[in-house]
DNA sequence: ATCGGAAACC
DNA sequence: GGTTTCCGAT
């Protein structure tokens, strides 16, 4: 039921965590790179080009410099900082695009995805979905406090809006750079941003994101699942309202929380591997005090989304189009660059995501949990230990790295406790289902790619090859010429859904209700045992099995190139402990995305939860401090 | 130029 | 956890 302690949905343990407060100053490199990238006065040295979310870095060292005054590395160089960039192919977060010298493309997908919040659902009575931060507040919420323990407890309370409270004043101290090593550079890139901040330009709107701290970074966790036939489901079709002129953020008044508070680094940062952690949590309350998407909720979050999109500069394919709403778009905060808005203008997409903005200060930062990220990281095995001969490293290493799982793993089971269910477990697979699992992974990554293929945009590609190498193919006939794109497979109306980010739903869901879901599930799951219950493969399975057809072909066809074999075979290895868990969500989430981005998930605010305000305040108090100590 | 392992750092 | 640093391989 929805104790509150159960109910305690709380926010994802990443949320408490330091690193996301809105002091951390932290800032993540890609989240640089996107700064770098929308502002006009860095054009030279970097700038979008090409495909959506493509990017090229026109001064390596010039980029290297600024990322470095800004970290306060004064010894970075092209080198570290690509291989800092090389990082984030393994989280999804961008590839390369091969044959163009630095240049690399945005996995907007996964960042996108990100923020959406939605819903899925599917499983019966509650599923979870994620709610999106609800505007009730009007406030944006912070996150409390670092500690987890805390947190788990409080987190019920969380939710309520109370928590969030303001976060409004981002400092304007530019975002992290705290250095004062007074790089020219840093102070320029800082400045600026402050400045521009406050000045409230167009890209004050991106500034927000940018800056500093996120605080909220509510996110939310899309599913997709099926609509369950008891939720509310949002409406199909939100009315398109007038947007709201809200330049940036959308939802000023109605929401504020939301909307102007994802942010995409954030999204993307967490990952989906376990979908759920904070889902059960969450899905106790919503359970029980229900999650409404009510159709303007939703459609105030989309526009936010899409504002966000904007705001970065994403190209139109970033959006996702979600199903059941559509979302008017935003219009465009800015007349401001042209330039860049190349990219995004389009728009007809129906979907945002939002990146985060607001105006009052959204920030991001980073972001990453627990639970939630996904880390697409292979664990280390070491592949050089085993050149090496060094067993014994490997083996730890190898051991380490699963233990980190099923940490995360022990967490989820805290909030699944909360509702009852004892267990989790991770992988209960077994091989064929590893296998499956795996597929299933390269499923997501396929629809990303397939996504990519029909969108033309991202191709993250990731996916097959994982490594990005893959696809060159791929790509390159995307980018030549194809965006067409022709899937073999494409054909499917599922395909597409599940391509898309969401899956949700576009899955089947329904029926199995069961499929549902979510997170929970998966969390624990077992696949046998739950899924039977549930719906029991089938759901499951359907989906599967199509996108298991399409990612065949496609394998076929890559193989013929004859690439990935190793690639692949580090990866499954590697993802495939992950991804066991992961898949559980997938399945959950009926489309799963595991990809990516997860976030947060929001909570709906229950009434009851109100009480929590009070510890939520206090936690809120707390990171006040700790990020006036930054 | 790019990739990615490994270790160190914060 | 996210780089930063170093470095060998391709």
């Amino acid at each position: 039921m929805k104790t509150p302690a159960d109910t305690g949905f709380a926010f994802p343990e990443w949320a408490y965590k330091p690193e996301s407060s809105p002091g951390s100053r932290q800032i993540q490199l890609w989240h640089f790179i996107l700064e770098l990238l929308r502002k006009e006065e860095y054009h030279d040295v970097i700038a979008w080009q090409g495909d959506y979310g493509e990017f090229v870095i026109k001064d390596p060292d010039e980029v290297a410099r600024l990322w470095g005054a800004r970290k306060c590395k004064p010894q970075m160089n092209y080198d570290k900082l690509s291989r800092a960039l090389r990082y984030y192919y393994n989280k999804r977060i961008l590839h390369k695009t091969k044959g163009k010298r630095f240049t690399y493309k945005f996995n907007f997908n996964k960042l996108v995805l990100v923020n959406y919040p939605f819903i899925d659902m599917g499983s019966g009575r509650g599923v979870p979905q994620s709610a999106p931060p609800v505007p009730s507040g009007g406030t944006h919420f912070r996150f409390p406090p670092s500690t987890p323990s805390e947190v788990l407890s409080s987190t019920e309370e969380l939710r309520s809006p109370g928590m969030f409270s303001s976060v409004g004043h981002r400092m304007a101290r530019g975002s992290v750079s705290d250095c004062s090593d007074g790089t020219s550079t840093n102070s320029e890139l800082e400045e600026a941003v402050g400045a521009e901040d406050r000045v409230g330009g167009p890209e004050r709107a991106f500034r927000s994101l940018l800056p500093p701290r996120m605080p909220h970074e509510s996110l939310f966790r899309v599913y997709g699942g099926a609509p369950n036939p008891g939720l509310p489901r949002p409406a199909p079709r939100v009315h398109p309202e007038p947007l709201s002129p809200f330049p940036i953020s959308p939802l000023p008044g109605s929401g504020g929380l939301l909307a102007p508070t994802l942010s995409p680094a954030l999204s993307m940062t967490p990952t989906p591997h376990l979908p759920y952690t904070p889902s059960p949590s969450m899905s106790s309350p919503m359970l029980g005090s229900h999650f409404s998407f009510n159709p303007e909720d939703m459609k105030h979050y989309l526009q936010a989304h899409t504002q966000s999109v904007y705001n970065y500069h994403l190209s139109p394919r970033a959006f996702l189009h979600y199903p059941n709403i559509v979302i008017p778009q935003p219009h465009r905060p800015t007349p401001e660059k042209p330039t860049a808005a190349h990219h995004l203008h389009g728009p007809p997409m129906p979907l945002s995501h939002s990146l985060s903005q607001q105006p009052g200060g959204g920030e991001e930062g980073h972001q990453h949990p627990s639970p939630f990220k996904f880390k697409l990281q292979p664990p280390p095995l070491g592949r050089k230990q085993r050149e090496a001969g060094s067993s014994l490293a490997a083996s730890s290493s190898s051991s380490s790295s699963q233990s980190s799982s099923f940490t995360g793993s022990g967490q989820m089971t805290n909030s699944l406790l909360s509702r009852g269910p004892p267990n989790i477990k991770v992988e209960p697979i077994s091989d064929i289902e590893s296998e499956e699992d795996v597929e299933v992974t390269d499923i997501s990554e396929e629809d990303e790619m397939n996504h990519n293929d029909e969108d033309g945009i991202f191709a993250p590609t990731a996916g097959h090859n994982n490594h990005h190498q893959l696809n060159n193919h791929h790509q390159a006939n995307g980018n030549g010429s194809s965006p067409s794109a022709p899937l073999p497979q494409n054909n499917n109306p599922d395909d597409d859904p599940d391509d898309e980010v969401f899956k949700t739903p576009t899955t089947p869901p329904i029926g199995g209700g069961g499929g549902l879901a979510f997170p929970l599930i998966s969390l624990k799951s077992e696949p046998g045992s739950q899924a039977a219950p549930i719906s029991p493969g089938g759901t499951r399975c359907i989906p599967l099995k199509l996108r298991f057809k399409r990612r065949w072909s496609k394998d076929q066809k890559m193989e013929a190139d004859g690439e990935r074999d190793e690639a692949e075979d580090k990866k499954v290895r590697a993802e495939g402990e992950e991804e066991a868990e992961r898949r559980g969500s997938e399945v959950e989430n009926g489309g799963g995305r595991g990809e990516g981005v997860i976030l947060g998930l929001m909570l709906p605010p229950p009434p009851t939860q109100r009480r929590a305000s009070s510890e939520l305040q206090r936690a809120t108090a707390q990171l006040s401090l700790e990020n006036s100590g930054c």
